[in-house]
DNA sequence: TATACTGTAATATATTTAATTACAGTATGA
DNA sequence: TCATACTGTAATTAAATATATTACAGTATA
């Protein structure tokens, strides 16, 4: 994943938990316009990663007026490694390029090694983001 | 981290961890170039990663005709999750980037509640990675 | 004292990320 | 029914970051 897409996935997520309260009061759909404002970044960047979002089945959108995007489940059914998976892209340790020299026995091997190293870390991080749901989360917040 | 960085430095901790065998016998300090050859990457990215190797007390170097480079103690000593501090630079999952909208009550605390979960992350990830001696991970080459 | 290295700065190139512009499509409600 | 306020997405530009390259002073060796 690009950095800070995780960031500005969460921010998002954490807005649509919190629709109806505070400055959110009366509102239904929230708009990609707003949540761009609160995060202080393009809209179309938030309608691209409202997309991903939607594809993994957290967020459902309305089109036409008075239309925007909403939690497609309660926050308590998302785990953040939810939103980890909608975000992901490669390893967090990075991509294993394949452009070792082929002639060095050593760098003949160490790509599928440390690809199965990079897969335990981020069995690692998923674990560690599946005990935490959206709803405990944005509970923090007063 | 840049992605790469860490795969880049592992796989010249492998080369270190194994001279003396295959394609290294005879050799005892091993040349940037050698390393950058076997990496597919140029010599001055291989020393300056060396450079932090060093700093962090891993690698020990030597200058002048017939230098380079060599472990600083014995590979059962370094565990993986040295590297990935000695090659930190962000959390995993990304900056947070301090330029949220200071007018809405979700984006005043996000960031930090965000960093706190990717401290989290991070401890998740060098837990794992201290499970692993980099004579663990350069026995699996055969 | 020529040679083969390291260390590091400075610069250039390539790649990736984010912002912006543009516009077709859709639901709403006056 | 039609102006309005949205979404969805493609295409382009701009900014940031990563990597490669060039350059060269310093150092140990034979």
């Amino acid at each position: 994943m690009s950095h800070g897409r995780f960031a500005i996935n969460i921010h998002i997520l954490t807005i649509l938990a919190n629709v109806g309260k505070g400055e959110m009061v009366g509102m239904v759909w929230v708009s990609s316009e707003f949540i761009a404002g609160s995060i202080d970044i393009n809209p179309v960047l938030v309608r691209k990663e409202i997309s991903h979002l939607r594809k993994a089945g957290l967020v459902e959108s309305k089109e036409g007026k008075n239309g925007g995007s909403a939690l497609a489940k309660p926050a308590s059914k998302i785990f953040l490694s939810d939103v980890y998976k909608s975000v992901y892209e490669r390893p967090v340790l990075g991509n294993v390029k394949n452009h070792s020299n082929a002639h060095c026995p050593i760098a003949q091997q160490i790509n599928e090694h440390i690809e199965v190293l990079y897969q335990s870390a981020e069995d690692a991080i998923l674990e560690k983001l599946g005990c935490t749901t959206l709803q405990q989360f944005s509970d923090k917040f007063h």
